[in-house]
DNA sequence: TCAATACATAAGCACAGACTTATGCGTCGT
DNA sequence: ACGACGCATAAGTCTGTGCTTATGTATTGA
């Protein structure tokens, strides 16, 4: 998978919410599927995608997968923000605004 | 637009492309459009989408539209990536992997 | 005033991608 | 050994989206 292709996965949702819920903690297929309307083959290709991004990693234990972030899958998107942080204000970067972004 | 989208803004690449240009200076459509193989109404439609995602903005000057880029409308990005720095590792902040990028 | 230019909008098409159901493969418990 | 379970893969459907051509609107220069 190309490193352009990031924001393409990023772009899902349900990938999103994944990379969330597993920032928490380890986690295997079937518990990340709770409290979703989501079909299990559909969980199964959006976790084969975010493996093939780099994103997460799998440890398998029997019958179960625990899947795990892997951060430095997130190193292109990084780079590529860092190409305009020359260019934005100071305010951007502040506390304030990060605060009021984790509270929504 | 909602902020969430902002990764679907993203995931297209002339788009990215658009935004690189538009980082070295403002420019017109038709300006943007030289060397790309796209239609001016392609062009067009793209650039109303970074608008909408407040990611550029425009500058009438009699029949030309100046573009540039708006730096706050990568607040979004920025802060979603915030939340995942506590859990990579150093090395991906240095600046050796930066630059490895930026030479690619 | 009128043709040319710069850009936006409308409408239709085609492909990508996210979903579904069906099925396959390995592992566990009985 | 065998059914239940956890997950992956296959194949088909459908929606979203990026493209096209056609056209509209405003501005410019002759």
């Amino acid at each position: 998978m190309s490193d352009a292709d990031i924001f393409k996965v990023l772009a899902d949702p349900t990938r999103r919410g994944v990379l969330e819920r597993l920032a928490g903690a380890e986690m295997t297929a079937t518990e990340l599927r709770q409290g979703l309307a989501i079909s299990q083959p559909a969980m199964s290709q959006h976790l084969a995608v975010l493996r093939q991004a780099g994103l997460i990693s799998e440890r398998r234990e029997g019958r179960f997968v625990n899947y795990r972030v892997e951060p430095e899958g997130l190193a292109p998107l990084h780079q590529w923000l860092a190409r305009y942080r020359a260019f934005w204000p100071d305010r951007i970067e502040s506390l304030k605004d990060v605060l009021k972004e984790m509270d929504q």
